[in-house]
DNA sequence: CTGTTAGCGCTTTCAA
DNA sequence: TTGAAAGCGCTAACAG
């Protein structure tokens, strides 16, 4: 089936050297052995094995992708930007999910560097160095995405979390509210520490001390969402508004919040990190991050490492994110505020 | 950095050979040089190199992914069915978006084969034989997702589009609705032609000649369903309801709607092919396809391929789908019954 | 301008 | 129970 290039070489009269240079464009070759390689290679379909260049080369113009959930449209659009930014250089792109579980992280790690991927994006699922450290150690680069890591020495492009919590929080005290749960990721990955963070600054700016701190952690699922909401609203007196740390909470708040016969805004409000895109009436007031840009910057950053370019230290990119007000928040009701 | 299967032998004082029946248990080792050997391994975090392997297996245990858009969130939940399947059978998984290019998917199947993937999952971009014989030409397995193509020779797997959109339109009908128009897809892709059928089975069957018949054919994309729906929206008398033939159609078909003033469903009412969850008050009825089903499906069908298991006829999988009604569909306006 | 040799990391013979 | 030789498909380096 697959021919070779020494078939071509056979086929064409000639050595498997020349039928490489014609491939490769590497050295001058006499217009007539040109075209007969051509032809013998448009005569047997053939399509060189870029795995034995891999082989010499120990370079396979491959990288991988190691995200929670595909599904998340945040991670969705990281993962266009990705592909689309290694495809124009020539990358191709392998994606595991690891649904936050480290050891199915560690498993996929091992599974991606036996395959010789040339470089690592990563969306790690703890904040421990094992998993960057396992990669690194083998010589291969990684760039974190979304989150961050402690005394890593690695790449890493992520939104700012903490910046585009405190204007989230600030936004919800301009409207009056008082009493703002933050619905949060669980205490171990870096966005949920940094989204408290913000949180907890616009409230003390806002004169309002660590008394007003309602933080429930909770995992990044709407069902996570759902349980850590009922328990923000198990507290009386009520909050006036919910902070959902991402778009799957805000799902699962949103639902726990109706259950208890609760109107948004009227009763209660609610923001959320992260769009929920592709709605016919947007409802959510979210904190948007540039998720593409996120996927594209990252997968540069990690092709220049490969490329031997850019600054030896490790860079940190962290972009801005913006706020899309919309239906889902409003002041707090009249008898609250 | 990378120590390989000869660090390992030197580091145990053994031979590579024997390193390499350690790895793969392939034959008896005395207890102690087996111990040395793990030893060894373990001392230099050895990694085996598997496209050594693979170069001489000709397996990569590696299958592709090519798909029009992976932020369709239709198309996203098959890939996730797609990687949690073959990643079950330690197959890992490349994925490619063509945005309905046929050319971009020769350029990425080119790619891919010569990266010697094992098998191709397929959403082909055309109605041509060209890409699906260019892959099996080259004696690799294909299987077709969500789309087929007349006689091409291949698997395929999908949900049933001609059936899913009969459904539709007969509940259109029950609810009175007389002016039914098919916002639809290009005609070149089997799940246009396939939804067209089942809507004019359905009108046919009310007993609506063809003179009832508004098909609008266009683009399976937002900016493509608004255009196509201002349209269908500019013939007099207005349709009372709009058949979107993807989610992201009825997303522009939605937008064009209310720009002409138009309630939903009100004034008119919509019903799409392709669930668009993720929302928080789910708005839209929708002809629901098992899509991480057919990913999954597919990918067993073609690891099954791989292992030479499974009838040698071409095998079509056509999974049922489910209308969920929701709250944009509803009776005609009374002046129109 | 073209061919020969050697080797990337691994494993299947065949010997010892 | 272990090792040596050969080769998977390709190309760099060195002839010629």
């Amino acid at each position: 089936m697959m021919s070779t290039i020494g078939d071509v070489a056979k086929r064409a009269g000639v050595s498997r050297m020349t039928v490489s240079r014609v491939i490769n464009n590497s050295s001058y070759i006499s217009p007539e052995t040109r075209e007969r390689v051509l032809q013998a290679i448009a005569e047997l379909g053939y399509i060189p094995n870029t795995l034995a260049r891999s082989l010499r080369f120990k370079q396979t113009k491959t990288i991988a992708l190691v995200l929670a959930d595909i599904t998340n449209p945040f991670f969705t659009t990281i993962t266009r930007g990705v592909e689309d930014t290694a495809s124009e250089q020539g990358f191709s792109v392998m994606f595991c999910n690891t649904d936050e579980s480290q050891s199915e992280e560690l498993g996929y790690l091992n599974v991606l560097l036996q395959r010789q991927v040339d470089g690592v994006l990563l969306v790690p699922a703890s904040h421990t160095l094992e998993s960057i450290s396992f990669v690194q150690d083998r010589g291969t680069p990684v760039v974190l995405l979304d989150r961050h890591i402690a005394n890593a020495r690695v790449d890493s492009v992520r939104g700012d979390s903490e910046q585009g919590a405190y204007e989230a929080v600030c936004y919800l005290l301009e409207l009056g509210h008082r009493r703002i749960a933050l619905v949060n990721g669980p205490p171990t990955i870096s966005t949920a520490v940094d989204r408290a963070a913000g949180y907890r600054r616009a409230l003390l700016e806002a004169g309002l001390g660590g008394s007003a701190e309602r933080i429930y952690y909770g995992e990044f699922t709407s069902e996570g969402g759902y349980r850590t909401a009922k328990r923000a609203l198990a507290v009386k007196p009520l909050p006036t508004a919910l902070f959902a740390a991402n778009n799957f909470i805000a799902l699962g708040a949103y639902q726990a919040i109706r259950e208890l016969g609760l109107r948004v805004p009227e009763d209660i409000s609610i923001v959320a990190f992260d769009d929920l895109p592709l709605t016919m009436e947007p409802f959510l007031t979210v904190v948007a991050q540039p998720a593409y840009e996120i996927g594209q910057r990252a997968t540069e950053l990690l092709l220049a490492r490969l490329a031997g370019e850019g600054p030896t230290e490790p860079q940190e990119i962290v972009l801005p994110t913006h706020m899309i007000i919309r239906r889902s928040s409003g002041p707090p009701p009249a008898d609250q505020a």
